[in-house]
RNA sequence: GGGCCCGUAGCUCAGCCAGGAUAGAGCAACGGCCUUCGGAGCCGGAGGUCGGGGGUUCAAAUCCCCCCGGGCCCGCCA
C-alpha cells in the first residue's frame, strides 16, 4: 500500500531527526521543545533554503544559547543520523535549521500513490463522514441568473465539490424564494402576457427578466400619478414629479427593448383597474394556497427555473433539491411553530406594542452567554421584526424555519449567502440557539461572499437593470472561439465548439473562484478572458501539453523507474510539489478554501511550463531517464484531474 | 452614530486565522528566446513607507489599540 500523503513521510522524519537530536542537547527544556514542535515546522520563504525549517529561537532562549549555536548544533547532529526521505540538513539565517527532502525517494512513494489512486490522488478522505447540506445560488425568480450569482454559484458548487472529495455525504439545495412581493409582481405580469410568449424571445428567464421590470415601473407609475394628484403642497408634488420622471425614462428605455410586449402588457394592466391591490390580492392569496394564485406563481417560478436549470447545467452545475420557500416555510406552518416557540421560551425578548412582533436579539444573546462565545461582547445586536403588524411573516423569520428544516437533516449546514446578509444571519442564527440548536456556530455556516462589480454597471432587478451569467458565458465561449480558431486548423469544428464551450466556462469559474470570497472581484471582460498566467485557459494549455508528450509515446504508467534520473531543478520542484498536493487538498477542503486549489493548479502549471521549454521527455536518448520523466509527466496528468475532479472543472483534452 | 468586510508593486491578487530568514505571483511597460513533446509558451531586469501611528515580542504584512480611506449593513424589503 503507498502512503497516500508522501510528503507526510518526509515530514514524520523531520520530527524525528529533531525530536532525537534535541533528547540529548535539550533535556531541561522539554517543555518547550514539545510546543516549538506542536506548532509545527515552517515553509521557508525560498526554495533555495529546503523544504522545512525549524526556528531556533524561542528554544535557544531556554536553554541559554544563542540560537545561531543551537542551530549549528542541531543540523551537525542530524547530519549524522540515519535517514531515508530528508536530504541535506543545513544550519542558515540567524537560527534555523533547514530540511531538504530527498526528492528521489519521495518521488517513488508520489509515483506509487499515483498508479495506485489514479485520480483519486490526493483525495484524501476524512475519517468520519459528515451528512452536510450546501446550499447556494438561490437566485430570485424575477429575472436571470446574474453576475452575482454566478459568484455565489461557483463558490457553493465547488465547496459541494470539494467536500465530496474528502468523502462527505453532501446534498446541494437551491431555495426557490417563491414568496413575497417581488415574485408577485413579476407573476402577475407574467399572467397578463403569458399568451403572447411564445417563439422568437428567447429563454424563459430572459424574457420575465423584462417582464418583470415593465410590469415594476407601470405599477411605480400608476401609483406615483395617484400621489402626485393628492399630494398636500407644491414642494411634495416636486418630488414626486422627478421621481415620475425618473420611472417614465425607465419605462420608455424598457419598451424600446419589446414595444409589443410592453404595450401589450400596460393594456392589459389597465383593464386591471388598480394593479397594485391586485397584486396584494395575490400576495394574500398565494401564502394562504388559494388555487388560482398557486397556478400564476407556479408558472412563472416554472418557467424561470427552467432557464436557471439552462444556464447551470452548462456551467456543470446541478441540485439534488429544490427547496419552496412557500412549502417549506408558510404552507407547513414552520414559521408559526417557531414563532409559538420563541413566545413560550422568551417572551421577555418580545415586544408587541407598535403593532408588529419584535424580538430583542442582543437581549436573547446576552441572556444565552453568546456574547462572549461568540466574541461579540462590545456589539450591539439589532432587533428582529418577526411578524408585520397585519400578521404576515418576513424573510428572516421564514428562514429560522427553513434553517431549523434543513438541520434536521444534516450534520452541518453550509449557506452561500452574500456577505450584506451577514447581520440578517448573525440575528438568525441567534434564533437557532434560542430554539434549541446546539453548536449553532460550528453546524449552522454563513459562507459570505462579497459582490461582484462590474465597471460602468450599475445593478438594479427592479429595473431591468442587471449583467445576465448567459451573457457572460457566450462573452467568454465566443473568445476562447476566436483564439481556438486562429490556431486549431487540425480539429473539426465540432471539436472547436466544444472546446471553446469548456474552456470558456472554465474560464469564468476560475476568475470567480481565484479571489478570495471575502474581497470584492472587480470585473471587466479583459479579466475574464485574459489567457495569460492565472487563468483556466493557461492551465488547460499545460494539461494538453502533458497529454500531448504522453499520446506520443505510448506510455503505460509504473512505479518502477529509476527516480534518481530526475536531477533536474524543475523535476525536482515538480515532485516536490505533487507530492504535497494531498495535504493541500485537505487544508482547502477543510477550511473551505477552493481558492487554494486554483492557485496550486496555476502554479504547478508555471512549473511544468518551465520544465517543458528546458527538458525534452520523448526525444531523451537514455531509456531510463525517459521513462523516469513520462512517468513524472503521467504524475502531473493525473494530479491535474484530482485537482479539476476537487474543484468540478472539466479539462478539455485537446486545445 | 454603531457594526461587519476590505486597504500589500501603476493594475488584479497571494501571504494574515495558528507571528519568524531578502514580502510573493500575474497583468501592463521594458529587454531577450523567432516557435523543436502544439508559443494560449519560456527567460531576464525594473517596479513595494505591506493605508498611517502607537503597543506586545528575541522577531509584526500577520497579534492588540487608535486613526485615515473605500464597500456593505443597521426596514413591518429580500
Amino acid at each position: 500500500m503507498a502512503n497516500p500523503v508522501p510528503f507526510r513521510l518526509f515530514e514524520e522524519e523531520c520530527f524525528r531527526l529533531l525530536r532525537a537530536s534535541l533528547g540529548e542537547l535539550a533535556e531541561e527544556a522539554r517543555e518547550v521543545v514539545e510546543r516549538t514542535l506542536t506548532r509545527g515546522l515552517e515553509v521557508p520563504p525560498s526554495k533555495e533554503m529546503g523544504e522545512l525549517a525549524f526556528p531556533c529561537f524561542e528554544l535557544a532562549r531556554a536553554m541559554g544559547k544563542r540560537p545561531k549555536e543551537l542551530a549549528d548544533e542541531l543540523a551537525l547532529k542530524i547530519a549524522s543520523m540515519d535517514r531515508k526521505y530528508v536530504g541535506r540538513v543545513e544550519p542558515a539565517g540567524s537560527g534555523y535549521v533547514n530540511f531538504y527532502a530527498n526528492h528521489f525517494e519521495l518521488a517513488r512513494e508520489l509515483f506509487k500513490a499515483v498508479v495506485e489512486l489514479g485520480p483519486d490522488y490526493g483525495l484524501v478522505k476524512v475519517d468520519r463522514p459528515l451528512k452536510i447540506i450546501v446550499e447556494h445560488t438561490s437566485g430570485n425568480p424575477v429575472h436571470p441568473l446574474t453576475i452575482g450569482t454566478a459568484r455565489n454559484a461557483v463558490i457553493g458548487d465547488s465547496l459541494a465539490s470539494l467536500l465530496r472529495a474528502r468523502g462527505h455525504v453532501v446534498e446541494t439545495h437551491f431555495y426557490v424564494n417563491d414568496v413575497g412581493l417581488q415574485v408577485m409582481i413579476a407573476a402577475y405580469g407574467y399572467s397578463k402576457v403569458r399568451d403572447r410568449l411564445g417563439g422568437g424571445r428567447g429563454k424563459p428567464d430572459h424574457v420575465v427578466g423584462l417582464v418583470y421590470p415593465m410590469t415594476n415601473a407601470i405599477v411605480e407609475i400608476s401609483e406615483l400619478r395617484k400621489r402626485i394628484e393628492s399630494a398636500q403642497d407644491d414642494e411634495a408634488r416636486r418630488e414626486l414629479m422627478k421621481e415620475l420622471d425618473e420611472w417614465v425614462g425607465i419605462a420608455y428605455e424598457l419598451r424600446s427593448r419589446d414595444p409589443e410586449l410592453f404595450d401589450h402588457l400596460l393594456d392589459r394592466m389597465k383593464e386591471d383597474g388598480d394593479p397594485r391591490a391586485a397584486i396584494s390580492k395575490l400576495n394574500r392569496d398565494y401564502e394562504e394556497g388559494a388555487r388560482e394564485a398557486v397556478k400564476a406563481v407556479r408558472e412563472l417560478c416554472s418557467a424561470v427555473i427552467e432557464g436557471f436549470r439552462q444556464t447551470l447545467s452548462r456551467m456543470r452545475i446541478e441540485f439534488d433539491e429544490w427547496d419552496w420557500e412557500s412549502e417549506l416555510t408558510v404552507w407547513s406552518g414552520a414559521t408559526e411553530e417557531a414563532i409559538e416557540r420563541i413566545r413560550d421560551l422568551a417572551p421577555w425578548a418580545l415586544d408587541t406594542s407598535q403593532g408588529a412582533l419584535v424580538l430583542d436579539v442582543d437581549a436573547v444573546a446576552s441572556a444565552l452567554g453568546l456574547k462572549e462565545k461568540w466574541g461579540l461582547a462590545n456589539k450591539e445586536i439589532p432587533k428582529l421584526t418577526l411578524k408585520r403588524a397585519d400578521g404576515t411573516t418576513l424573510y428572516t423569520t421564514r428562514d429560522i424555519a427553513y434553517a431549523l428544516w434543513k438541520l434536521r437533516r444534516a450534520d452541518k449546514v453550509i449557506n452561500v449567502i452574500g456577505a450584506e446578509q451577514s447581520m440578517a444571519q448573525l440575528q438568525l442564527r441567534v434564533a437557532l440557539a434560542l430554539l434549541g440548536v446546539k453548536d449553532v456556530e460550528s453546524r449552522y455556516l454563513h459562507y459570505a461572499y462579497e459582490l461582484v462589480k462590474l465597471p460602468g454597471a450599475k445593478m438594479s432587478s427592479r429595473r431591468g437593470r442587471y449583467v445576465a451569467l448567459d451573457d457572460l458565458l457566450n462573452e467568454a465561449v465566443g473568445r476562447v472561439k476566436l483564439e481556438v480558431e486562429k490556431r486549431g486548423w487540425r480539429l473539426s469544428e465540432e471539436e472547436k465548439e466544444e472546446i471553446a464551450e469548456v474552456v470558456g466556462v472554465g474560464a469564468v469559474r476560475y476568475a470567480l473562484l481565484n479571489v478570495t470570497a471575502s474581497k470584492p472581484i472587480t470585473f471587466d471582460w479583459e479579466q475574464v478572458v485574459n489567457f495569460e498566467r492565472n487563468s483556466f485557459p493557461f492551465i488547460n494549455y499545460t494539461y494538453v501539453r502533458a497529454l500531448g508528450i504522453l499520446r506520443k509515446s505510448d506510455f503505460e504508467p509504473t512505479a518502477d523507474v529509476d527516480t534518481t534520473k530526475l536531477v533536474h531543478e524543475y523535476e525536482r520542484e515538480l515532485v516536490i510539489q505533487m507530492a504535497k498536493y494531498p495535504k493541500l487538498f485537505v487544508e482547502a477542503a477543510d477550511g473551505l478554501r477552493p481558492e487554494v486549489l486554483t492557485g496550486f493548479l496555476n502554479q504547478i502549471s508555471e512549473v511544468f511550463n518551465s520544465y517543458y521549454e528546458k527538458v525534452n521527455v520523448i526525444r531523451e536518448k537514455d531509456e531510463e531517464a525517459r521513462r523516469a520523466r513520462l512517468m513524472l509527466v503521467y504524475s502531473l496528468k493525473i494530479v491535474m484531474e484530482s485537482c479539476a475532479k476537487a474543484l468540478n472543472f472539466k479539462l478539455a483534452q485537446r486545445m
